[in-house]
DNA sequence: TCGCCCAAGATTGCATACAATTTATAAGGT
DNA sequence: ACCTTATAAATTGTATGCAATCTTGGGCGA
């Protein structure tokens, strides 16, 4: 049962803030299940707060898509479907490629270096996947990194609120748990190239690496096993 | 002095919803000016509605983009300024083209057969602006059902929120005043364009020309003169 | 005269009580 | 047996009071 901590660190927080942050982290780690319903009184008493930032938080969180409103029901947990997926994949296939290629006519030079630091972290990682049982999770929060940090250079607060809001509640269901080693390898050798692309002054290029890379991650997860051999 | 309806029709909505929407149309018709703060006992009192109310709906404009919270100080209208017009136009020249394409492989009859309507109804109205003085707002709100229609015939529920959170914010600023009658025509030829594209079952034809719809638009508003005989 | 500090005012943040609405339950009639 | 209706329970919706925090203005000292 974990209780709120009052003053976790130097750095105060409303209680709106933190019922917002547990709760999120609750519906990520399960214990808030997919349906179930999130009564303001039950949330109330278990975090040790009133109604009134519940009610907040819970509000937050319907507008960012991890809950959904039943009216005098209370809300719920949303069930993620194949149409969520596919939805989800559709934007991200469009708005991360405009990320990457806003990213590459503006980005800073620190910015760039930042992303070469992880891109070679990732690529060191990737070799130790068979010894180290901790790196496939240490690949994916750099992955998540990269993207971000590339999202960021984009210079369009509203695209990276987008993608931060529409990426975030999927997440859950994509790690690097199912990439064998070639998968892990070209992936990485994306990232690789993203910069490179970037580097040469070419957003297409960039552009259109970053959809391979995703359409890349979309075919291992819905494998269709067309061999043209067969 | 706008007072909240009681009951404005037989639908009850609660007291948020209310407010929000009063706020929503204050600051389109520039009630509220930008950069002007929002203090919620004084948005209570005018309202004659509670503080309660007031904060969920004021949380809510600042999760759509209306409002930007500043902590302790209150809610500030948002000032648009050149660089929100640039972000919002790259989203849309994004996410609407990808709207199209996926509006065009899956659309019911019934909703292409709206759309037709409302392109016909466009293009008899676009032969009356020099009569007519009304014509070019009535233009403009078919131009926007046209647009909504065709991104809920898109069958993703995200990207249709994205689109509506995204461009309602910028819709102060774009109507039909500055469009000359060679324009309008082009504009409503785009329109007839999308159709025919979608009837010919091209997804990719569909998106091209609500790409140039929108470039065409754009250009309207940012006059780059230049001519190439020059 | 400039900078620092303290206090008062203003504003949001939170808690609690109450009202309104809906849903669930059970009883009664057909 | 099933549908209707009334009643009670549960839940959200709203109002209000108080606490916490920040901003602002003035006074004091260097």
């Amino acid at each position: 049962m974990d209780a709120i901590p009052a003053n976790s660190s130097s750095v105060v927080q409303t209680a709106t803030a933190r019922v917002h942050e547990v709760i999120k982290k609750r519906i990520l780690n399960g214990h808030y299940q997919a349906n179930e319903y999130l009564r303001e009184t039950s949330v109330a008493s278990e975090l040790n707060v009133s109604r009134t930032p519940v009610r907040e938080a819970l509000r937050e969180l319907v507008s960012e898509g991890w809950l959904e409103a039943i009216p005098h029901r209370g809300a719920r947990v949303v069930a993620w479907t194949a149409k969520d997926a596919r939805e989800v994949f559709e934007l991200r296939l469009v708005l991360e490629p405009l990320a990457v290629r806003l990213a590459s006519t503006q980005i800073s030079k620190s910015c760039f270096k930042s992303l070469e630091i992880l891109a070679t972290q990732m690529e060191s990682l990737t070799e130790q996947v068979d010894t180290n049982t901790e790196s496939r999770s240490d690949i994916a929060s750099l992955n998540h990194e990269f993207h971000r940090t590339l999202i960021l250079a984009s210079n369009n607060q509203r695209l990276a609120n987008l993608l931060e809001n529409v990426v975030r509640t999927s997440v859950i269901h994509r790690n690097f748990g199912n990439y064998d080693l070639a998968n892990l390898r070209r992936s990485m050798r994306h990232h690789r190239e993203i910069l490179e692309a970037i580097a040469a002054g070419s957003p297409e290029w960039a552009e259109n690496v970053m959809r391979a890379h995703l359409l890349a991650a979309q075919a291992l997860h819905v494998p269709h096993t067309n061999t043209p051999s067969g």
